[in-house]
DNA sequence: CTTTAAAGTTACCAAATAGTAGCGTTATTG
DNA sequence: CAATAACGCTACTATTTGGTAACTTTAAAG
């Protein structure tokens, strides 16, 4: 027997758990939030009982925060993993249609801008907070970057350029379109990529 | 006695305290968002005991749609009071400034962006949605008649240059830049016009 | 096949909190 | 000053829900 195998079966299926537990976590948290979830539709939803999630999560917060750690590192591996070519400004306006699909797919918004709560146990959580600052680093220097070459506004600071962007990524303006809008996501994304680092007023005709 | 003494009084404390009741919700509110309030908290920050809440606002759902209807009340007299020399894009950027100020005042951001909760009770409120359709309306029209001025980008749909002007309203963004950001009010304010009219981007040196 | 250890489940507990019943108190009226 | 009606408060209930104890089943090992 082989040493993967030797983890198998067993904790091969608790592994495949654990995913399962944490993409329902996920769509639960984008639908309701936080606060309307209660750790019995966590568990309906992944087809088992509130005592085995505490097997993998010893609490509701924990459970949150694994989901919102797997987000951040899947953002952190989709940035590594573009082209070198691509320029800075491309670089983030990639990450950001990125962003947006993935809620748009049904997935979370990242940034905790949901609820007081949630904001206050992640910014307590070394696990989240190791990788938000991971992030925000290399998006500073991108953000660098690009102000060097006259790709973004170099009157604004970094950190509120920053804020904006990841206030993006959340955006209630993506929610109220599809409902309201009825705009189909890419078109959603399309507007959203254009507000965001265009803004609302005229653009200068070339 | 005249008409008006005659509801005195007692009448005039009870209207008093109502308007202290709903003061210190709005404050809670923002402070810690809809969940995270227990009546007895507001009961607390007003000096008074939770029955007596109850015998102002018969449920904790109603006592917030009545500060949400206030503030959309307070949003919509700002409006009607700007001078009539206002060009339409003054009037937007006025009134973002407004609903930027009130909330770095410890007020309330409009739109429920913060629990899905929320936004549910409050779409079934008649009482709400007649007034913030009715600002919707008039921002439209401000909106249309700022795009034939060509002062906001005629390239977007209105629907889209609206969603995303209220979201700038809410902007988390709005946080983050004075936790970490240490700007005061008056800079952030400077800054959120900026990144909401004219984007992330570079923007044309005249 | 038997043993054993882990995983899953049912049934429960404890805390928090929205909402209420009924009593004490205060202010208005005659 | 006396009567009364409304107002506010203390103390309670019911429900929701995060979390757990102990029993049962399943699977790996000899």
């Amino acid at each position: 027997m082989s040493f993967l195998t030797k983890l198998s079966f067993k904790d091969q299926t608790f592994k495949l758990r654990e995913t399962a537990i944490l993409d329902a976590t996920t769509k639960l948290l984008a639908e309701k939030g936080f606060d309307l979830i209660t750790m019995d539709d966590v568990a309906d939803a992944v087809g088992l009982s509130k005592p085995s999630l505490y097997k993998h999560f010893k609490s509701k917060e924990e459970l949150v925060i694994e989901a919102m750690v797997r987000l951040v590192d899947e953002a952190l591996a989709y940035l590594e993993k573009l082209p070198d070519t691509l320029g800075p400004l491309e670089r983030l306006q990639s990450l950001l249609e990125w962003a947006l699909r993935v809620r748009l797919g049904g997935g979370l918004p990242f940034l905790p801008s949901t609820s007081a709560h949630v904001r206050a146990f992640l910014t307590q959580s070394p696990r989240y907070i190791l990788r938000a600052l991971k992030l925000h680093r290399l998006l500073d220097a991108v953000v660098t970057e690009a102000k060097r070459n006259g790709e973004l506004a170099s009157e604004l600071p970094n950190d509120v350029i920053l804020y904006s962007y990841y206030a993006r990524t959340c955006d209630p303006a993506v929610e109220y379109l599809r409902l309201y809008g009825k705009y189909d996501d890419e078109t959603i994304v399309a507007h959203m990529h254009s507000v965001c680092f265009a803004g609302l007023g005229a653009r200068p005709n070339r």
